[in-house]
DNA sequence: AGCGTATGCGTACAGCATAAACAATGAAAT
DNA sequence: ATTTCATTGTTTATGCTGTACGCATACGCT
């Protein structure tokens, strides 16, 4: 509970008593940093107060513990990334960039997948960004439901390949070698157990020089194909009926309401009123992008 | 080094000298029990040695540290996994079974998750898993370097969905509220900082209840999503010219060689020599499935 | 000036992985 | 049958970790 306040920025400074020295943003700060620097393993209350100049028992003055200074550390990263509805595009060109943006956060913050990810961050940060991805998902029409499993369906493969990607990484940083060095360091040992009769299709792709790519075309060829299905699904179940809610609705991409689509005709409607609509049009005007 | 030969039982017992009073395997399932029950957190060499009724050292004589125990309990319940290639059908139907079985393991053993994932799992059911699946795929008939793109495209997707559905659980399980209930205990928190017309897609998802689904719903949604995707992109480039890696090659479902294409029929075959081609008709026929 | 309060700090403790020295065991060599 | 010695099990010790507790200090308000 203290944690959702400290994270909202709800402690009022109290007027009697000492000041204190240091701000919660300050220790979060180092704490991100020694993180990004030296993983997750090795920010620990001791090193953080040390690198502060104080004692590590100071600390727990700002911070009830340190999951609460992890849950902190997240949301003040997902500060970083520029939320999705604040570019220009159709909805798949902004869910592509805000895929991206989320590649590359955990690509300076890797200790983030490290971290259990509970209900979107928790934090104003976090929920920011998670309003901001589904209000662009709105513009696809889906219903609730599946709206809401397509957003899933984005973050679980963005999150997914960033940590392979960042576990394989790791692993070359850990021994010091590259995966082709690891490989053929060990190639002896390979040579006694890694039959290629047992293993005929990874000797081959191996072979061929198929199991080493930069880390981001994969990733790139994998959120192509995920976004061409999102897309085709989207265009086979135009304002469809929902299998999983039985729902015919569809979302106001302004003000989140449920837009009810005219019996009269078939058309769909994009918002719940002509009030959102004009108010998406002065804020479109406004910040032309 | 020494980490490779524990996972590939390479250790010839030596002859002279104490008898060891337990089996590596012993511990690694001991350990995997403990992970199962209450968490990755705490498997403690202590809490190993107490429930095997031995000193916490006594462990290095069989193991040279916590890291490699990890690796061999990855290793050991790679093992409860049915092969790929063991099921019947064409490619797409014997991938989405692997991909569900990957679900299942995760859903047993959700430490796995927590893990650093490195080349895959490194042990023999880890290699014999990752030969399995990318033989399916060579049905295919896709080029080396998209083959391997498309089997990190599902590892990714199906290891990121059941990372975020199993951090959910956890937080269900820890606070000991569902998530309903969870959102409720805090309204009074939420109405003071969550005004809904700050969040209101998210609010009106709430609302309308599609934030809370049962677990493998979300799930089957996105496999089924990226399923598709993978099928549209082998129909549209039909053993065609791989942009990735610039070659026209397919692999041989059988021995892993590439597999030339006649220049003069533009059919592409499926295997490459003829004798590979009789050897899996033979094998389908003596394991039938 | 004095009171109340929040902060800063030192000590202390339980738990962790593991390095190093030592005791117990049991098969092979003599 | 006795010695030899590799191998296993145990004991002790070190340096980490998060954090509970108690006390001295500094600051705002009356």
């Amino acid at each position: 509970m203290r944690g959702l306040e400290l994270l909202w920025g709800l402690g009022e400074r109290p007027n009697r008593g000492r000041r204190p020295a240091f701000t919660l943003e300050q220790i979060v700060r180092t704490a991100v940093e020694i993180a990004d620097a030296q993983g997750l393993a090795t920010v620990s209350m001791r090193r953080i107060a040390e690198r502060l100049g104080c004692t590590t028992m100071s600390l727990y003055r700002y911070v009830p513990g340190k999951a609460e200074l992890l849950d902190l550390m997240t949301d003040a990263v997902m500060g970083e990334v520029p939320l999705a509805d604040a570019a220009p595009g159709d909805w798949r060109t902004r869910l592509e960039l805000s895929a991206r943006a989320d590649w590359g956060l955990y690509q300076r913050h890797p200790w983030i997948l490290r971290l259990p990810a509970g209900r979107p961050a928790l934090g104003p940060h976090g929920f920011a960004w998670y309003e901001s991805v589904l209000r662009v998902l709105t513009a696809t029409g889906l219903p609730p439901a599946a709206l809401v499993h397509v957003f899933d369906l984005v973050d679980a493969y963005v999150r997914g390949a960033a940590r392979d990607a960042l576990d394989a990484a790791a692993v070359e940083r850990h021994s010091g070698l590259t995966d082709e060095q690891w490989w053929a360091a060990r190639a002896h040992f390979w040579d006694a157990v890694f039959v290629p009769a047992r293993y005929p299709v990874v000797a081959s792709l191996r072979a061929a020089g198929a199991l080493h790519h930069p880390r981001d075309r994969g990733f790139e060829f994998g959120l192509r194909l995920v976004l061409d299905s999102i897309e085709t699904f989207v265009r086979n179940q135009p304002n469809a009926r929902d299998e999983t809610s039985g729902r015919y609705e569809t979302l106001c991409p302004q003000c989140g309401n449920p837009v009810s689509r005219p019996a009269s005709t078939g058309r769909p409607r994009t918002f719940c009123s002509d009030a959102c609509r004009q108010r998406a049009y002065r804020a479109r005007r406004a910040r032309p992008a």
